[in-house]
RNA sequence: GGCGAGAUAGCUCAGCUGGCUAGAGCACACGGUUCAUACCCGUGGUGUCGAGGGUUCAAGUCCCCCUCUCGCUACCA
């Protein structure tokens, strides 16, 4: 293939507080395809993965399993480098913001961005406002003083340095409307432009003071910087970036990168702070930012304690690595999340590797080797008009295969595009019935033209195997290999697939085919994965035993920490117990409740954002812990008195706060 | 509440700028076949194309309205 010039692509980093699901793999896979795609396509493909490895919740998790950060996230990382190795990852760099060199290069452009003005050192709570006792927002004053009570406001010890987003949005905004590629899929950018940069975007904290596991502002130590700014920055860091203009070679050669690859979630990071940082620093933008669909398990409510985790590592050794693959790749088709399921996993394997793929390969295989000792040989052999249009049909559907799944590629559908290669395949099992090669075989000693004839369909199935599993070779590496070794030949490059009888005539196929992919029986399916599920059931509730310790199945709710308040501040706070004596749901809103709460022998009516996990029948006869005294608001056009509280975990789930014996409504809870 | 996406066969989904009897894959049923991993090939759907209205010679395909689902966002005191 001709030199086509650089490509570089990335996955996101994975952030190391915990062994990823085959969820979080789905991107590495899919970003390996392309990977491999771009590189048989003559492209000199730079493709970096790798993991992020600072922020507070990483250092709580290290506190609890009782090591350093740096041995929690050696360890974490070192399992998501082998997640990737055993997927087949072909990935060229795999960084890690531990990195020396990403660290130092952080500084830099940290320290630049202070010098050039685009941070400034500001307040994380916002102003404060002490004889209001309240902090505000620069957004928030009014002529920079107290929006309450006009007076002066001063920033809060709480020290954080912001990013001045403001000063880019204009160019950001013209540069996406300029270049439609950018976002992709492109309902992604309505999103990004209504929500955030048509309204005006916030000025962004860019370091915290809170927790010590980051990378050191260098000028003002008491600061790490923020996770996120030390996350994307590794895409360019990665590649030899400097942030003083002593770039390497390899930085120049690949930068702009041409392809981030993101989970949906994070497209707003990467379409809108990374490139204002980008042109903070002034370099150039990245040429395309997709952001796929995820993979659903089990309708997306999964838990340890459950049991119905799906990790990769145990996918691959039930199915292998290039079942596991093809599943993931042809599953999540565009613009919809995906499923996956073992049972998922195994019907498509049986359907279309073991059936359509494998049996294809193993009955062309033994036809050679039942007829004509493993030999394959072209006999040109004059042909029927029936004979010559069902040739022309094989050749012209596997021929064309590698242009059709070109322009599926081209916008990155690769469901799409494997769905092209295997439809070579199928074309070769229905070849097989056309042609009828067991008939021939029956007389191919009696008449030599039946016998030259069956050589010859043998032939054609052989060259278009090869030239499918060629064209397959990106996404199923090691199937495409095995394909190739049994009919004694190498896999073709894309620029020879639009030819047709290039198979060394008179080659010798083996005489040992091996089963590609087993039939899988359902029953194993569900035992294995019974199994596994009893495994991660175990090993929950052997670490919920542990005294303190928080299994994964319990997940740890890890908050920023908020500054220490002495008792005073506390005693401010009034709360009571409060008796819902009636409560509906307010007009015009999708998550709030409207209660009537009898506090002593006051009714006050609150509302609260938990419509989602309460109903207002259930919500009746509750009674309720109530922050009491605070300041009355309007929400959606509705007066509320005061507070509801609720605990929250990590999926948002609410539950209300309610006595653990009987109490009268207004008993005061200190 | 704002913005956006979607609602098509049992399941997962294709159907571009409107045009002939609305498609694919899976599953299922039947038929054929036996080289092969009980495999492959063929055949099979009366689907109100979410409801209603409109534009048009002609509408899943355009317009209006409604219902529901999902995403982002705001409020979630």
């Amino acid at each position: 293939m001709q030199n086509k010039g650089s490509y570089y692509l990335t996955t996101a980093i994975a952030y190391t507080s915990g062994k990823p699901h085959i969820g979080n793999n789905y991107e590495v896979v899919l970003a390996d395809s392309i990977a491999r795609y771009k590189r048989k396509e003559g492209y000199e493909v730079f493709f970096q993965t790798g993991t992020d490895e600072h922020g507070q919740k990483i250092e709580i998790k290290a506190q609890e399993a009782g090591v350093t950060p740096k041995e929690y996230v050696d360890r974490v990382a070192g399992e998501i480098r082998g997640l990737c190795d055993l997927l087949n990852i072909s990935y060229d760099k795999f960084i890690r913001t531990t990195d020396a060199s990403h660290e130092r290069q952080v500084q830099k452009m940290f320290k630049r961005f202070y010098d050039q003005g685009d941070i400034y050192k500001g307040s994380y709570e916002g102003m404060y406002c002490t004889p209001c006792e309240s902090f505000w927002t620069e957004l928030q004053l009014v002529d920079g003083k107290c929006p309450d009570c006009g007076r002066e406001v001063k920033p809060a010890k709480e020290e954080a340095y912001f990013f001045r987003m403001s000063k880019y949005t204009d160019r950001l905004i013209q540069y996406i409307n300029e270049h439609p590629e950018f976002i992709q899929p492109v309902s992604r950018k309505n999103e990004m432009m209504n929500n955030f940069l048509l309204p005006g975007l916030q000025d962004l904290c860019l370091s915290r003071t809170s927790f010590r596991w980051g990378i050191p502002v260098d000028f003002d130590d008491r600061h790490v910087v923020y996770v996120w700014f030390d996350a994307l920055t590794n895409y360019i860091t990665g590649i030899g970036y400097d942030a003083d203009g002593d770039s390497s070679e390899q930085y120049k050669k690949l930068w702009p990168a041409d392809l981030h690859l993101v989970g949906k979630d994070i497209i707003r990071f990467h379409t809108i702070y990374w490139p204002i940082f980008l042109m903070a620093l002034g370099e150039p933008l990245p040429k395309q930012i997709f952001g796929h669909p995820w993979l659903m398990m089990n309708g997306g409510k999964m838990s340890k304690s459950k049991g119905n985790v799906i990790y990769a590592d145990d996918l691959v050794e039930f199915f292998g690595v290039d079942a596991v693959r093809y599943y993931v790749l042809h599953e999540t088709p565009y613009e919809n999340d995906g499923n996956v399921t073992w049972e998922l996993i195994a019907e498509k394997t049986n359907a279309d590797l073991a059936n359509t793929l494998g049996n294809l390969v193993n009955r062309t295989v033994s036809m050679s080797n039942k007829y004509f000792g493993g030999i394959v040989e072209n006999k040109d052999v004059r042909l029927s008009e029936n004979d010559r249009a069902i040739d022309e049909d094989l050749k012209n559907t596997v021929t064309g295969a590698y242009g059709q799944c070109q322009a599926q590629m081209e916008s990155l559908r690769v469901a799409d595009a494997l769905t092209e290669i295997f439809g070579i395949f199928k074309r070769c099992n229905k070849y097989i019935d056309e042609t009828e090669p067991w008939v021939l075989g029956k007389e191919k000693d009696s008449d030599p033209a039946k016998g030259g004839r069956l050589a010859t369909v043998l032939y054609n199935l052989v060259e278009s195997i090869l030239i499918g599993a060629s064209l397959l070779e990106p996404f199923m590496p090691e199937t495409s290999g095995k394909i190739a070794s049994q009919l004694g030949a190498e896999l073709r490059e894309f620029d020879m697939l639009g030819r047709f009888g290039l198979y060394p005539n008179g080659n010798r196929v083996t005489d040992k085919p091996e089963i590609l992919f087993a039939r899988l029986d359902m029953k194993e399916v569900e035992k294995r994965e019974a199994e596994i599920a009893e495994a991660q059931k175990a090993e929950t509730a052997e670490k919920a035993g542990g005294q303190e310790e928080n299994g994964e199945g319990q997940p740890v709710v890890d908050l920023e920490a908020k500054p220490e308040i002495t008792y005073e501040d506390f005693a401010k706070l009034q709360f009571q117990v409060g008796e819902i004596i009636a409560c509906e749901a307010v007009p015009k809103s999708k998550k709030l409740l409207c209660s009537q709460v009898k506090i002593g022998s006051q009714v006050k009516q609150i509302v609260s954002g938990i419509k989602a996990h309460y109903s207002p029948e259930e919500m009746v006869g509750k009674k309720v812990m109530v922050l009491v005294n605070l300041k009355p608001a309007v929400l959606a056009g509705v007066k509320s008195e005061g507070m509801l509280l609720c605990a929250e975990d990590q999926e948002g789930n609410l539950a209300l706060m309610t006595p653990e014996k009987a109490m009268p409504a207004g008993a005061e809870i200190c």
